[in-house]
DNA sequence: TGGCACTAAAAGGTAGTACCATTTATGTTG
DNA sequence: CAACATAAATGGTACTACCTTTTAGTGCCA
């Protein structure tokens, strides 16, 4: 854990105006000074508030603009506006991080696992009638798609995204919800193997099917029973698709030890 | 869901030098052309390279210092440093979008309640007969400071936080150790209220102790017990703390409905 | 009067130069 | 040999000039 250090001591000195500047804009914006929509001074103004040159100006701005709290526009009525930071900051944050830090598709598996099933569960607690007629109707369509000789595998991924959606609105948690929008490009890779394969594509909108019934006529336990057949598909996909090695390795997860794993950091 | 356009199109022209720099170096970063500790040339050298101006180069750099896929140092043999990814980029990242978007204390309690469940199952079936043994180690240091007269909160935290990191390493899936560790100073904020409060204290501590002894003998359904236990005390302590209104709130929880709740965006 | 074209002004974007500050290496001197 | 001084590389800052984009007028012409 990288133990936060809650700056006790800003780090002084150094090169650091821009920085300096961007904690600033940045604190100004958190508290509620500065409110969403609003303007900044232009660049030559905050240049001489801020009794620096324009470049400090423009790399603090840039700072923000990468954190995803200014938009920068061009021309007259232009500047730099304060946005609302949206959850796609945070998932771009997280996917350079998994870019550098690749992890195995077990891994992923599990943790979206158990996600689901929690998920599935507040649904079925949480969503309304009509959220769940919804879902049914799509998952229907999805389906069928799927039955299809030849389906459109983008438009498979584009209803399996919006049915994982849809679920995880009737959950009525943002934290479930963003954590699964953030690590979505994780997961698409693998879905579309799923979906890619004709010997898994009707099992899987089947079970998907099925799923869907549980959680409309609110059967926790069979719903739960289908989250662990899809995975179960899933993982028997993956491991296809990855020569035997893999499929050696699966054979072994289940005989656990004192594997020392690699540490992030 | 933002819906990630993959970026079809380079959002071309308008002012971008700078971007198109940053994201031509982030290419380089990421599959692997600059190798992290590598040192990329100075900003005079780029400028010629990339046949710009030097205050664009200077720009491109912050971004990507932001980004923390770099690091940049003054003097002789200073100059922009390739950098690995640490999970505090990420944690930063959404702390932030969490100080814009407040999540209510039910929310973070029943996810994290969910997490927890997986963790420590997870941590039974793969921790290590040492890790374990060093848990309850752990635990027992943890619940002999809580019963004393007047005990070190920070100390306490600092305590609790480690024996969740430990839980969540004995778990070996780096998936869930990052997302709490991206959470933690959202948690941190009610488990202080936790400690704070002597009535809990020493039944946390208890909790955490029996929670630890059901996992180091191997007892999972014991294990969950301790948690729903655990997360029980947390609501209680919270609900307390502000006032019978939320009180209120809570006792409605159950009676689900249609609720359209905010959404985020 | 309505619409279209041109112009002006306000912003951000880029270029370039000069100079400051920091860091490291190297050389010089007691 | 060690302490100090100096030089060179490099990021940090300031300033100035000019380009490009965008918006708002402004005025001409049909």
């Amino acid at each position: 854990m990288e133990n936060f250090p809650q700056s006790p001591f800003i780090p002084v000195q150094s090169g650091r105006a821009s920085e300096d500047i961007a904690l600033n804009l940045e604190a100004a914006i958190l508290d509620g000074r500065l409110k969403p929509g609003e303007r900044l001074p232009s660049e030559r103004d905050m240049q001489v508030q801020f009794g620096t040159g324009r470049g400090v100006v423009r790399e603090a701005i840039k700072i923000l603009k990468q954190k995803g709290l200014l938009e920068v526009r061009k021309g007259v009525k232009g500047g730099a506006y304060v946005r609302q930071l949206e959850m796609a900051n945070v998932s771009e944050s997280l996917a350079l991080f998994l870019k550098q830090h690749p992890v195995e598709p077990e891994k992923l598996i599990e943790f979206r696992e158990s996600m689901d099933r929690s998920i599935t569960l507040l649904a079925i607690a949480r969503g309304s009638r009509d959220e769940k007629a919804a879902l049914l109707a799509e998952v229907l369509r999805f389906e069928a798609l799927m039955r299809g000789a030849d389906p459109d595998l983008v438009a498979a991924g584009e209803l399996d995204r919006t049915l994982n959606l849809m679920l995880v609105r009737m959950a009525r948690s943002p934290l479930f919800e963003w954590v699964m929008a953030a690590l979505q490009m994780g997961f698409s890779s693998h879905d579309h193997a799923l979906y890619e394969n004709p010997a898994y594509r009707e099992r899987v909108a089947a079970n998907w099917r099925e799923t869907v019934q549980a959680i409309v006529v609110s059967e926790p336990m069979r719903a739960l029973s289908c989250i662990g057949q899809h995975y179960s598909l899933l993982r028997e996909c993956i491991t296809q698709q990855h020569e035997p090695v893999l499929q050696a390795a699966l054979a072994l997860n289940s005989a656990s030890g004192d594997r020392p794993e690699g540490r992030s950091s």
